[in-house]
DNA sequence: TATTGTTATACTCTATAACTATA
DNA sequence: TATAGTTATAGAGTATAACAATA
């Protein structure tokens, strides 16, 4: 089912001319600047396709690029404000589907839906975490 | 959080070879041969896409495409064994990493995510049914 | 040498427009 | 005329391999 609510949200997110990568780049940028490595571990993908993906929303302003003072290797990605809006416009987009479709389900089930998603963040982000500092085995 | 989770489930599915689109459209021909049109409907691609992500699947053996003998424009898809076999097989990947995310909930939220997302099928099911025949506003 | 990021290249998914075949 | 499907074409996301710059 996953698949099929997430063709959904990609539909959701063109009605902003966001593709579901770039928005998913965005909502990582959303709370602090990241360098390009960190955004490749953050959204799984590969480091080339940080690189593309952050070329077409810096063409279209809603990303900043700046290399760092500290280790001139490394490019820092920030919102603009332009981009900072554009979020929050998809946001709304975004869960206005999500709420519309969840509006089929009876009663109190589209709100338990809606929050089963919700709940779905810490899981990733704690799964995120061993994936990239996995637990050492012991010898 | 859902196209951070979608992420994961292309992950899933790329180690079986399958696109999330191509998973997408197998799920459909699970339970009956469907005729490009309705297909297009049902993932919410356009017909073109149809074309092109079965034509993939045909290659592979997966899905074998039949002329209509009620309407010769009309082209049947079905499910070969192969592709019933592989399609179990991407099920179960799919499973399996959902379950390892939600394993990070603490105890009893992690079942109640997973089952939140059973609970979205119905809702999408309904909301296609929606959007394909609309309800006819009162003049 | 190792790390950060980009460029080169190729493949897939997607859409729109134009086309063929059939109804 | 209308519908089913494909072909042509173009743009985006992805990966791997090779490269440049910096540490």
């Amino acid at each position: 089912m996953i698949t099929r609510l997430a063709r959904q949200a990609e539909l959701a997110l063109a009605e902003v001319e966001l593709s579901l990568p770039q928005y998913r780049l965005l909502t990582f940028l959303e709370l602090q600047g990241r360098m390009a490595s960190k955004l490749a571990d953050d959204l799984a993908v590969s480091r080339p396709s940080v690189t593309a993906l952050a070329d077409g929303l810096v063409a279209r302003g809603l990303v900043e690029r700046r290399s760092s003072l500290l280790d001139r290797r490394r490019v820092e990605h920030v919102l603009t404000d332009a981009g900072r809006g554009l979020l929050a416009e998809a946001d709304a987009r975004l869960d206005r589907r999500l709420e519309a479709i969840a509006s089929y389900l009876d009663g109190r089930d589209g709100q338990v839906a809606l929050d089963g998603l919700t709940s779905w963040k810490e899981a990733l982000d704690a799964h995120r975490a061993a994936r990239l500092r996995p637990v050492k085995e012991p010898t």
